[in-house]
DNA sequence: TCATACTTGTGAAAAGTTTAACGAGCGACG
DNA sequence: CGTCGCTCGTTAAACTTTTCACAAGTATGA
């Protein structure tokens, strides 16, 4: 096997999903202490800012490489990259925004995607009021046309922001256009085949949860 | 210990978060399946609408109580009261909005959260073009306003859809005005006392995770 | 009334995840 | 040049969560 740079150990297959997830999460901290002009930082840190533990923080890492120094902490930047460069995120990503509404309006123009490496790169509604929109230098298509153009651009993340009753109609014209992950902000359960990726974003199902404890409060 | 109606088990304090985050979710496939004119429905059919094995389902359903026949399965509209009691959604929740930017727009006008048992009683910006803004019956409040304001309408929940950068202040300010939960839209994780409860949406994080297995399909 | 089909609730095992603890390496400073 | 303080990477242990598998209970129909 070769040997990868920066010391990167080859790629155990099994990284557990929840590491993957919490990469994000480090990423962002690092660029918050970075921009606080720091250069280097301590697992400790890492965890103040991340609220995860420095020792989780240091086992996740761990499945990656070797990236600090003993007695220094971490190169902050350099640590970013290497996150960044794992995840994907040192190239461009095209995304499809499935749903026009107030949400998918508000997704289109949050400044929070851009510098995170995605691009919308098509829209559709099934709105005929709102197909033929110009977006920057977008056009909102017709639904009918996911599949096909999602192929035609050959799209690989599809985000999906129509109500709940349209969201596995839309998924599966996604999936038919071949991409090969969702973020679903509808909430339902969406069906996919294995090789696609489905992660789900649930605020109402966050409240709901969170209401569990109000009522308990209340109670005793 | 006094007996709780239906058969339901004084509550063990040390139900996992993780079995409480689950209950939403259920009781949404409930209501999909009785939408569908189900009466009874059993943890197979269940598993099928929501993801989750039925072995997870019965398990996480035994913490509350006995719920179901066996031979028949769950009397749907039965579990799904059961269910919005345990989570408190058999009443109505006030909640406080900060931020109505695009995305606060998205959730003030979002009707998902409506029919859960939530309202929105105030919202605030820190915009001085936004303050003012009638919606429903509310005026946007200014940003000052919040402590004083959700102390006043005894507002236990608030959500954060502001920049990242002002999330932490108006935070506090939620947490001075007695919040006891807060769901955060801000891709920063949030300080919070012990005693108040927070819930990160983070649908980048979400993006930023799955390009990993995309970059990894592309590299093998 | 009995046999059959079905499905719960749960004990025990397996799998997954987090925390604790510490040896080893690095840099700073006297 | 040696000592000291710091912090990583890692092993082992503790803890949490999920799955398996089945006894026991319920309904149905012959």
């Amino acid at each position: 096997m070769a040997r990868a740079p920066y010391g990167m150990r080859t790629r155990d297959p099994e990284i557990p999903d929840i590491v993957i997830r919490r990469l994000p999460m480090y990423a962002r901290s690092l660029q918050a202490i970075i921009g606080q002009g720091a250069a280097s930082v301590s697992s400790d840190e890492l965890a103040a800012s991340s609220g995860i533990s420095s020792a989780q923080i240091r086992r996740d890492l761990a499945y990656f490489g070797r990236f600090g120094t003993q007695g220094r902490g971490y190169n902050a930047p350099r640590l970013l990259a290497e996150i960044n460069h794992i995840l994907g995120l040192d190239r461009t990503w095209t995304v499809a925004l499935c749903g026009y509404g107030n949400l998918g309006r508000a997704i289109a123009q949050y400044g929070g995607f851009v510098p995170s490496s995605f691009q919308i790169a098509a829209i559709f509604d099934r709105n005929e009021q709102r197909v033929g929109t110009e977006v920057g230098d977008l056009v909102v298509e017709p639904q009918a046309n996911i599949a096909t153009s999602v192929r035609a651009k050959n799209i690989r993340l599809g985000i999906i922001a129509v109500p709940f009753d349209a969201a596995q109609t839309i998924a599966d014209a996604l999936i038919d256009g071949g991409v090969a992950a969702i973020l679903n902000y509808a909430p339902v359960h969406l069906r996919a085949p294995e090789n696609v990726l489905v992660r789900e974003i649930d605020p109402v199902g966050a409240m709901q949860s969170m209401t569990y404890y109000l009522a308990q409060m209340d109670d005793d």
